[in-house]
DNA sequence: GCATGCTATTTTGTATACAATTTTGAGTGT
DNA sequence: ACACTCAAAATTGTATACAAAATAGCATGC
């Protein structure tokens, strides 16, 4: 069985400190919380790989911090779906499943686009311009030359980043809480999965006509294209992992 | 600040074991589940009522255990949103917010159509069985003459749980998930706020329809009138609490 | 050489002890 | 009578100790 060996982080996520050695008083919340962030950035960014069993201890002494906020922060990564549990095994870092992918899309199809729909009528200049500005932050790290992982997870995390604001502008905070969480369980997977296939790409184009709709105002196109755009990520995913199972299944028949 | 007083539970629900005095083994899981299973269902039904603040102290001499697995089932229960916890002063539960309720209602009308059309193209026989057989339960609850609290009760959870089955035979496990959350909520704030008012009826007869179109295999009739229902028991709610808060308007100018 | 059973270690589950912070309340001064 | 201060109590946050269970490794027997 795999054990966890932590690595030091790559970069930084923005926001999000993630913690190696001891987690300061940076967030001067409780331990819990920054356990809680540390972990869930590190699992969302893949460096802890899915299948990967976590044990308590490994955490506690590498963030030098005791059990009890560890167990606590596990307690909500595994109601997060990010982990999972049973009774007396530990933890392992929630496998990929592509039949829990299929089911996350449909829903997205559903949120995401009646959340697009209410963004569209609510949202203030404020909030448009800081859509632009998040679709120009993408542009800007798509026209890197020779861009490393790290700039092709920025902007994938950007990318996503827009669907939350844009949840967050609908006025619904619970609907804004549950599009994040199935958010973070994609991020994770299409980062630890997919991000490493030279063919991945952003559907910038779409989101710039999201946007546009949004600031439009025409509630029922922004929906309608946000639908579409659910719809065509998934499509676009699954195709890719098709791809990767048969370059899988190539491998093993070859030797 | 109100302090709270744990009740004796004054009915058992079904299947969960609602723990008073120390929780045995009955669940043979782990304490914390047990904790989490026992304190939800005090919270669901209102022995809890929302606005009173709960201790990890009492609720661990209440069910005579540490204060360890108190504290785990808090932090799911936080997650969950039938509690919330500030720092360091401690948890309360949470308590009713009507445009909280518009959320949910919002949402549900999203999720519960698409499970329903979902469940009227997966239901095998023994799903419809299932579903006849709790509307018949509603209807022997209905038709009990002269009936407690206890038997509304019961028939308000037949009807709620009939929603979660239907979400269960969707297939979709995400959404099933979901919409139980939601709907724990929702529970928790009918049977606080409203089921105390004559007025309440659960709509049995569009239940009915509902589960005739889901054996009939139709789905579009299925999600159609499954919309309908959730905006109809969402008008039904609001129209019950303006009366409530009318009445306490009324109240308070005649004092 | 392989399977089986036992022991030893690891790891989680629970309890308790301690620290830190917030709340409460009494007491004093105006 | 009211407000303010400070101390004591209550409560959560964290650490550690102990118990129970599961895993892993080794030895033994076939």
């Amino acid at each position: 069985m795999r054990r966890l060996r932590l690595q030091l982080c790559v970069f930084r996520l923005k926001g999000r400190r993630s913690g190696k050695g001891s987690l300061a008083k940076e967030t001067k919340n409780t331990l819990r919380d920054s356990v809680y962030s540390a972990l869930k950035a590190m699992i969302v960014t893949g460096q802890i790989p899915p299948g990967s069993r976590v044990t308590e201890n490994d955490i506690a002494a590498k963030l030098t911090v005791s059990r009890t906020p560890v167990r606590e922060a596990f307690n909500r990564l595994e109601r997060d779906g990010l982990v999972t549990g049973r009774p007396r095994q530990g933890y392992v870092v929630t496998e990929f499943d592509i039949n829990m992918f299929r089911e996350a899309f449909e829903i997205r199809e559903l949120l995401d686009g009646h959340a697009t729909e209410l963004a569209a009528t609510a949202a203030t200049a404020q909030d448009k311009a800081r859509l632009r500005a998040m679709l120009a932050e993408c542009e800007r790290l798509a026209a890197i030359p020779e861009r490393t992982n790290r700039e092709k997870f920025q902007e994938l995390e950007v990318g996503i980043d827009l669907h939350r604001v844009i949840a967050e502008i609908s006025g619904n905070v619970m609907l804004h809480n549950m599009l994040c969480g199935i958010l973070d369980k994609c991020q994770h997977y299409v980062w630890t999965e997919l991000l490493w296939l030279d063919e991945w790409k952003i559907a910038r184009d779409e989101h710039a006509e999201i946007v546009d709709a949004i600031c439009a105002g025409d509630a029922a196109r922004a929906g309608t294209l946000a639908r579409a755009h659910v719809r065509g990520s998934r499509d676009n995913v699954l195709r890719l992992l098709q791809a990767k199972s048969d370059y899988r299944n190539f491998l093993a028949k070859a030797s």
